[in-house]
RNA sequence: GAGGCAUUAGCUCAGUUGGUUUAGAGCGCUGCCUUGACAGGGCAGAGGUCACUGGUUCGAGUCCAGUAUGCCUCACCA
């Protein structure tokens, strides 16, 4: 045993078996006739580094993936990284600046091959620090969105969507990114109240000397771009207005006074200034009243040549700059406070502006059906259900897809443009080639091809069918696809969820994965969101290195349902921690037994019976959570299982008095079941485990625990663990009565137990006398009619029990214990005796549980007789 | 504004088609325990009228309606 630390020490073990894991291809999959297992990573950000949310999505994803390995079958996990167009983009542009480089002074061919080189160099730490966690992808297969296979994916996916007629170009308004000057679709603006100021303005009547109209407004820097005031056609206020004109402040142009439905009477002034370059309403107002659109902002957010005054400055600079200039010539009437919902990128988190492009769209509707009839008919099912409403509220409110990004790193569109004619191929020739027929003179050279990219998600939405190489051929695709389960947030299911089963029916007309388990947001105590500028986030690594990577994963799978929240708390890998350290010594323990050459004891016997039993039932309800996704629930009751019945009751039950030692068929069948318990918690613990496995026995070379062979789910023997379940009952009051007398475990007590007959309902398991002697320490369990005087009662079981005690007893507390115990089986007698003497229950009910209720009745008034016996007793 | 989800022990959550001894777990808390696998431990204990009000039912933590509180999604007023 010496060998042998008294604490598990994870470091060295996790490399150790992570390298030879890996070095015996246990992670990589080929198609061969078992059934497939596959999962496909939901691809981090090529610019992340590991936090708590990819611990949680990849545990996940590891325990599934682990324990369909366990079951046999051919598991692949496809791990992998996305380009991230915006965020990357920035880090880019950003690293460039530091150097001194600005990107408008490079090619598109330059920056492509800084940004290359960053990505080679940055991109994929997170991959590693996956490693670390015990992950076991295949790495092999690892893929990237802007890899050739998955960019060859993304263009001929435009392309066919294309050809279909589902893709078109359109100039709307669109949520636009000034900081990274591109456009971001809405799922990419993150909305949040913010404080601002609401201006009250007055523009002065054309023609009149003193007449005003005072509109309110939250962007006076905007007033160049007005083109209308608008008020409510039914505002009595501004009847008189028909057909009169305003004029600008500074700028003293005049705009027409119009009357829409949509202006509300109620806000601000009633009136509004119609700026229809600037604000998605105000937009369909210009529309409807055929009103110039004057765009008044460049696309990085400054005062664009057309808006005269304050060009070149940025738009909150002109806001600030434009109120003094406004009060000094008196049309600033006030200024009020003002919650506003403000809407940021969620990559850069400027203030989003509305503006007016020329873009690319994907006609969601189209593809919306297949996807929502799906999850409506868990086709593909969703973990946890409740998330099925969220995606059709999505599904039956679906907008266009704008999939161009004003960017450079990502995949441009393959559509190329001579004059007014578009041309859409994934080649450049098969473009021009197209286009030669129209226009039979042209030159390569005539042909210009977008700038724009496509938004990162048109790869992600290809990912179960790209990561298998389906647009490329069908070999790996139809063994792999469609995959076993998706595992991601519920917060991106629009984002991508939703994307992916749209592209799943599309293309392959077949979903994606059979399950979507959905996790939840990993949060701190006090369920704020886990975020950089707050802080609260946790070093990923170094969590595993305090706690072990088993440890870790331990801590967030135990309070983590699908779906439910995680309020993150170092205590629970702690937790990990220490079931890491009390498996590791429940090892020393069985490993410093010596084998003795006696016979097995009865009660071992029975112990290793009913161990056994408990394991089958384990399996059984750890099969079951694994069916429906509540892994938190498993691993509970594998901790549960370990710790509780295992070390605590099994191994005390068999262990041998000190310095003895075990017989061989007991020690042979405790390392039997320490080896499947180590199977079956492998899952949820990878590195503990195969360290173990390794030391309970010699292995042969190919015999690891991360391919052993998950035990089956035997029938449960029921009678066998109730039978038991009594035992430990006996066992636990004599435990109390030691505890309540402060008596030593040295002290050996003798228990009496009233009848013959009753002593014989424990004998009826072989073993059980011993049993109970032994984990009580008695000296002595015999029946007898006469009860000594002196001593203690108790009930077990619905048997009552005394222990004899030469030492003082507390008449009064026994008293005040044994009323308390009668008042409330009396109480438990009435809520039954109400049920039976209710006729209706007995005839309405089913025999079963009406007879169980009188089963409950004769129990409970025998042991109402018991309790008030050793009451009187005491008493007299 | 539209819709959804939740409310069970101090905290975080289970409680599967209504019935299994008047509710379970983990953590935390309290008491006792130092030579023996483990103090990163052992044994025992306390702690809940299942948010509230009605209803359906022989029977409700579980089903229905309403109320309150909290959370979320979508859409949004300058």
């Amino acid at each position: 045993m010496s060998e042998i630390t008294s604490r598990y020490v994870p470091g060295e073990v996790e490399d150790k078996w992570y390298q030879h894991w890996k070095t015996k291809g246990y992670f990589h999959s080929v198609p061969d006739e078992r059934e497939s297992y596959s999962i496909v990573i939901p691809p981090p950000n090529v610019t992340g580094v590991l936090h708590m949310g990819h611990m949680l999505n990849n545990t996940v994803q590891d325990m599934l993936a682990r324990k369909a390995r366990l079951d046999g079958k051919n598991v692949c996990w496809v791990p992998g990284t996305d380009h991230a167009s915006i965020a990357t983009e920035a880090k880019v542009v950003k690293m460039l600046r530091e150097k001194g480089i600005k990107k408008s002074d490079l090619s598109r061919d330059e920056f492509m091959s800084h940004a290359w080189e960053w990505k080679e160099k940055y991109g994929g730490i997170i991959l590693n620090q996956l490693e670390k966690l015990g992950a076991s992808c295949d790495w092999e297969r690892t893929a990237f969105t802007m890899d050739k296979v998955r960019s060859e994916s993304v263009i001929q996916a435009f392309c066919d969507l294309y050809e279909k007629g589902k893709l078109y170009r359109d100039y709307r308004m669109v949520n636009w990114d000034p900081e990274a000057q591109t456009v971001l679709s809405n799922e990419e603006v993150l909305y949040k109240e913010e404080k601002g100021k609401l201006y009250h303005l007055r523009y002065q009547i054309e023609g009149s000397k003193d007449e005003y109209i005072t509109i309110a407004t939250a962007r006076p820097e905007t007033i160049m771009g007005d083109s209308a005031i608008a008020v409510h056609p039914d505002d009595p206020r501004y009847l008189e207005m028909k057909g009169k004109k305003a004029i600008i402040p500074i700028l003293n142009r005049s705009i027409p006074i119009i009357f829409d439905n949509y202006v509300e009477m109620d806000f601000g002034s009633g009136a509004l200034k119609v700026t229809p370059a600037h604000d998605i309403n105000d937009y369909e107002i210009g529309k409807r009243h055929s009103l110039e659109t004057i765009d008044v902002l460049n696309a990085n957010g400054t005062i664009s040549d057309a808006g005269q005054i304050l060009v070149g400055m940025d738009r909150f600079k002109a806001r600030k700059a434009i109120i003094p200039m406004l009060e000094d010539i008196g049309h600033l009437i006030k200024t009020e406070d003002y919650e506003k919902n403000v809407g940021r990128s969620e990559r850069t988190n400027s203030i989003v502006e509305p503006r007016l492009s020329l873009q690319w769209y994907v006609d969601m509707k189209s593809l919306a059906k297949p996807a929502l009839d799906a999850v409506e008919s868990d086709e593909v099912e969703f973990f946890p259900k409740n998330q099925k409403n969220l995606y059709r509220h999505w599904m039956e409110n679906i907008r266009d897809w704008c999939v161009s990004r004003q960017l450079w790193w990502g995949h441009r569109i393959p559509a190329y443009y001579y004059k007014e004619d578009v041309y859409v191929d994934v080649s450049t020739e098969g473009a021009f080639a197209k286009a030669k027929k129209d226009h039979p003179n042209i030159t390569m050279t005539d042909l210009k091809q977008e700038e724009d990219v496509l938004d990162t998600w048109c790869s992600s939405w290809l990912w179960p069918i790209s990561c298998f190489h389906g647009f490329q051929s069908r070999e790996e695709l139809d063994y792999y696809y469609p995959t076993a389960v998706l595992v991601t947030g519920w917060d991106i299911i629009f984002l991508w969820v939703a994307r992916m089963i749209m592209s799943g029916y599309e293309w392959e007309g077949k979903r994606p994965f059979k399950d979507v388990y959905f996790t939840g947001m990993v949060r701190d105590q006090q369920r704020r969101k886990m975020s950089k500028s707050l802080g609260n986030s946790p070093d990923a690594l170094k969590l595993i290195s305090d706690f072990g990577a088993d440890g870790v994963r331990f801590g967030i799978m135990s309070s983590s349902p699908a779906g439910g929240d995680l309020l993150f708390d170092e205590k629970l890998c702690e937790q990990g921690r220490n079931f890491s350290n009390k498996i590791w010594n429940a090892l020393r323990l069985v490993k410093g037994w010596e084998m003795a050459d006696v016979d097995q004891p009865v009660e071992n016997k029975l112990a290793i019976n009913w161990i056994t039993q408990k394991l089958n039932e384990v399996v059984q309800s750890v099969e079951d959570d694994f069916n429906q996704y509540r892994l938190s629930e498993a691993t509970m009751t594998l901790y549960n299982f370990i710790w509780n019945d295992f070390c605590s009751w099994y191994l005390e039950m068999i262990k041998p008095p000190f310095g003895e030692g075990i017989d061989k068929e007991s020690l042979e069948s405790t390392i039997q079941l320490f080896e499947n318990m180590m199977i079956i918690l492998h899952p949820l613990m990878p590195f503990l485990t195969e360290e173990v496995y390794h030391l309970l026995d010699e292995r042969e070379d190919g015999d690891d625990c991360i391919i052993a062979q998950y035990p089956s789910a035997n029938e449960v023997d029921k009678d066998l663990i109730k039978g038991v379940a009594g035992i430990q009952s006996i066992i636990g009051k004599v435990r109390e009565v030691r505890a309540s007398k402060g008596l030593k475990q040295k002290e050996k007590l003798t228990l009496l137990v009233e009848s013959k007959e009753e002593i014989e309902k424990i004998y009826s398991h072989p073993g059980a006398i011993q049993l109970v002697s032994k984990l009580a320490y008695l000296g002595e369990f015999k029946d007898t009619t006469n009860f000594p005087e002196e001593g203690v009662s108790f009930m077990a079981d619905n048997r009552k029990f005394f222990v004899p005690l030469e030492l003082e007893i507390n008449v009064e507390e026994e008293i005040e214990k044994l009323t308390k115990e009668i008042k409330y089986a009396e109480g438990f007698l009435q809520s039954v005796a109400k049920k039976l003497s209710n006729e209706r229950f007995v005839n309405n009910a089913p025999e079963q549980v009406v007879a169980n209720e009188k089963k409950k009745q004769s129990d409970g008034q025998a042991r109402l007789k018991i309790l008030k016996e050793s009451l009187l007793k005491l008493q007299a």
